[in-house]
DNA sequence: ATCGTTTATCGTAGTTTTACGATGAAAAAA
DNA sequence: TTTTTTCATCGTAAAACTACGATAAACGAT
């Protein structure tokens, strides 16, 4: 009899940490968390109108930050509000000062 | 009369953590560091009998790594001993505990 | 039903990353 | 001097990233 998750259901604690750190290692990226986490804005024409760069870029960075987990969209017609995805938010936190304190 | 430097001689803070965030952005990387840092290891070719990939593969690491600030390669012929530069390493640290923490 | 607003996605181009084998460089050892 | 060991670099190919303008999708407002 086969065991189902011989993978644990997250990745390994490195996979994890590299995802996270790839999703901030682009300065827009980073001001854009900046931005959500100060709750200063949250709609992506707020962001659009702070950061020097287009529209379409812009949606672009949403989106990686999305796929790694750190933030989250809520439909809000005709606009979408991004938030910190505080669980996430949390866990890699978690794991950056782990990955320091070794 | 003009003020010379109008711009930080160090980027912005942003500019550092990302430099920072994008080394740690792959498993491989990550992996190089903890070995580095555990002091279990610091010449390439330890790494190289680890890490499960090409010696080429993994001296590009390192010169990423290197190239970021987060380690230092002392030439002990005929090999390279590589140890984590202390100071950008906690520099690296602070950045991050002061991004988490906003 | 049409229009306007907002945002995602498409298409595209240039750059960067990732990985590998092969080759080169440096220095001790033979 | 020749060989061996160790590691970086070169050359290359595939994939991913970055940025932009143009277009599409969703939906409220008119």
């Amino acid at each position: 009899m086969k065991v189902l998750a011989e993978q644990p259901i997250s990745e390994n604690a490195n996979q994890e940490l590299a995802r996270f750190a790839k999703a901030l290692g682009h300065p827009t990226r980073l001001q854009i968390l900046q931005l959500l986490d100060s709750q200063v804005c949250c709609f992506t024409g707020d962001l659009v109108e702070v950061i020097p760069a287009a529209q379409s870029t812009i949606s672009q960075h949403l989106r990686e930050l999305k796929n790694a987990g750190l933030i989250q969209g809520e439909i809000n017609p005709p606009r979408v509000k991004y938030c910190i995805n505080k669980e996430n938010w949390r866990k890699a936190k978690l794991l950056f000062t782990h990955f320091f304190e070794e």
